[in-house]
Formats: C-alpha cells, sequence, structure tokens
DNA sequence: AGAAGGACCAGTGGTCCGTA
DNA sequence: AGAAGGACCAGTGGTCCGTA
C-alpha cells in the first residue's frame, strides 16, 4: 500500500491518558516563537507546507502506480499525513486557516503587519484570522476579483481549495464595487444568460 | 434556480407506456446517418459536444453567483442537461464512450479510418468501441505515456475525466515499453520513492 | 446476443458542534 | 471564553447489473 515516511513531531501524550489535542496558537510575529503550551503564526504556515510535502509525495506514488493524480490538498492526502505519523494535522483545522495562509503567499508584507499589529493589541487568533479577509479581498480586487485564477496561479496556493467565505466574500464586495460604479469596469463581469 | 435553457430532442415515448431508451448505437462512416431504429457515431460524438454546451452555461451561472465553478463534466452538469430538457444524455452513456470521443479528437484521420473499417466488417458498437483503445494508447506512446496531459491540454477533451480503463492500458503499455527498452528513453518514469 | 441507463456505493468536500 | 478536531452529511465519481 502507501507506506508513508516523514515524520516531524510525536503525536503528543507523554504519559498521561489518550493523544494530546495541539496547543491552540497564538498571533505571533514573524520569527517569533511562541512560548509556553502555544503554538505561533510561523508553525501554522509550516503546517501548509508539510501538507504540500504530502501532497508531492501522493502524487509521486500515483504517477508511478498509473493511478488518478490528486492536483489538491484531498481527504487522501490528509490519511496520508496521518499515516506518515503528522497526526497534528487534519482537514478541519488546514481548512479554517487557509485564506490566512494565502495572505501570508500573496503578500507577504501585508501578512507581516497585520500579524505585528494584532500581536501588539493582544488579539487571539479568532480575531486575527477574521482580519485576514479583507487584504485579500483587496488584492482580489486588483486582478479583476477572480479568486480563482488567483490561487491556481500561485505555486503554493494553487493546491489549496478556495475557501467558501473568501469566496462569498470576493462576489459580495464585486457586486457593490459595480453597483456604486455602474459599469463594467470592475473586471469581466458575467450578465446573466437567461 | 438554475433555469435550463436549450432543447434538440424530444425526450421520445410517441403514444405507448413510459419514456423509450434511445436507439443504440451502430458503427456509421463520417457522415453517415444511421437508419431504422439506430443511431450514428456521428450522432454520439455530438453529443459530447453538447455535454460540452451545458457545462459552459453551468459555469456561466455559477461565475455570474460567485459560486466554484466546475471545470469537468460532473453530476451536476448531467442534471442540468436533464432539466433542460435534454433526457437523451446521461452519465453512464457518457462515460462509456469517452475514449471514441478522445480519439475522434485526438486524430480525426485514424478515427474516421477505423469506423469505415468496422463499418465494413459489420461489427458491432462494442467491438468498434474495444478497438478505439489501442491507437490512443499509440498516441500516448508518442506524447511520453502522459494521458492526462493529452486530454487536459485539448480544449474539448479537457472537460472529460480520464476514463480508468484507458490509464491503466497505457500504464501497462509504458512498464512494457519500458522493460524492453530497459533505459528512461521511454518518458518521465517516476521511480519507487522508498 | 448486445446495448442503454437507473440506481447503488465507497469515498469526497465541507464544516458543525460536542469536547477539552 | 476561545479553539482544536472527530465525526457527520449531502452530493460525487464511478460503474454494475437488472432491464428491454
Amino acid at each position: 500500500s502507501e507506506e508513508p515516511v516523514q515524520q516531524e513531531k510525536e503525536a503528543a501524550g507523554s504519559g498521561g491518558g489518550g493523544t494530546q489535542r495541539e496547543h491552540p496558537f497564538i498571533v505571533t510575529e514573524p520569527g517569533e516563537v511562541a512560548r509556553g503550551k502555544k503554538n505561533g503564526l510561523d508553525y501554522l504556515f509550516h503546517l501548509y507546507e508539510q501538507c504540500r510535502d504530502f501532497l508531492i509525495q501522493v502524487q509521486n506514488i500515483s504517477k508511478e502506480r498509473g493511478e488518478k493524480c490528486p492536483t489538491k490538498v484531498t481527504n487522501q492526502v490528509f490519511r496520508y499525513a496521518k499515516k506518515a505519523g503528522a497526526s497534528y494535522i487534519n482537514k478541519p483545522k488546514m481548512r479554517h486557516y487557509v485564506h490566512c495562509y494565502a495572505l501570508h503567499c500573496l503578500d507577504e508584507e501585508v501578512s507581516n503587519t497585520l500579524r505585528r499589529a494584532f500581536k501588539e493589541r493582544g488579539e487571539n487568533v479568532g480575531t486575527w484570522r477574521q482580519a485576514c479577509y479583507k487584504p485579500l479581498v483587496a488584492i482580489a480586487a486588483l486582478q479583476g476579483w477572480d479568486i480563482d485564477a488567483i490561487f491556481n496561479t500561485h505555486p503554493r496556493l494553487s493546491i489549496w481549495y478556495v475557501p467558501t467565505k473568501l469566496r462569498q466574500l470576493c462576489h459580495a464586495e464585486r457586486s457593490n464595487a459595480s453597483a456604486s460604479t455602474s459599469s463594467a469596469a470592475a473586471g469581466p463581469i458575467v450578465g446573466p444568460s437567461f
């Protein structure tokens, strides 16, 4: 079968009962390591890179066998990661923060500035996460609102599904923009087919 | 909701009981119309073009609404086609003959020659269908065995999933070819990762 | 017999909500 | 309260096999 390799971190559980959950994330500056029972944002983004490595391994195995080859991080990849010992990687978590990683990929400057600002204000991770949407929508606005093209064009982002909420925000904002402009200048807005 | 339009053919059922099945296909030459209660291969290929039209309509609706946009002929497209009145289009049929359509797209000359030969011999559709695999595998051989790339590169073929059996045949043939060559000349064969 | 297609099924994308 | 992730669910890709 698939024979996962690679392993970077124990599944925790030193002596107590069952396997422990991962420590929660806190807002950290770039380069800052979280102290105490916390994980920082560099670590969060590192998990996305690890998933990419696992996908590449799954792709190589698929090609070897002449099987259908995934282009995205699918359930199969998450399963593979788990078998490879990366039990700290799971689908709900990775999907939850995809847009944060997207901002990090697309404009590291803006991403870093946001992190510093939210750390300084002592905001929690959920608040920072929410704040990541806005600059992404602004980026989409500059690129004709095509968030799918933005993801698919970027080498590290193209393997992630566009989060539903980000897509909805882009769509809503595009409608607003085009309503106030009342012209077709905002990009390739497709008119009603019927 | 989706408001299908387009409609080309009645769902049959002139007076009798329930809706009739489509007439079975027979091997016809290019340009030849099937006589009697039969359908010809030009009609078969036309169904693939119709599916493409339905996909484009579904894509336009998705874009309009800012929803996820299918790149392939999915269940959603088959559902849309049915609602649009094209009840003669269904998934099992379209999947069954995809590789025949692929040959028609990739090398119409070879496809036409095959049709004439099998018609002359009086072969049935199933036999012709089976015979379509071989020239496709030959085409794949010339292009480094990457059948996915061959499909995705072609504008009309890229919307169809590569049939499992075609993929398997290409893989098996690649292994044979590379075994007898015992070199890496046959294309990008990925070695074992472990 | 040969062929069309309803209907099923394992595994997917998506994310809620019981848990810690 | 805030957050991590097991587990569920509607709809998918894939195709078998009861039907005509």
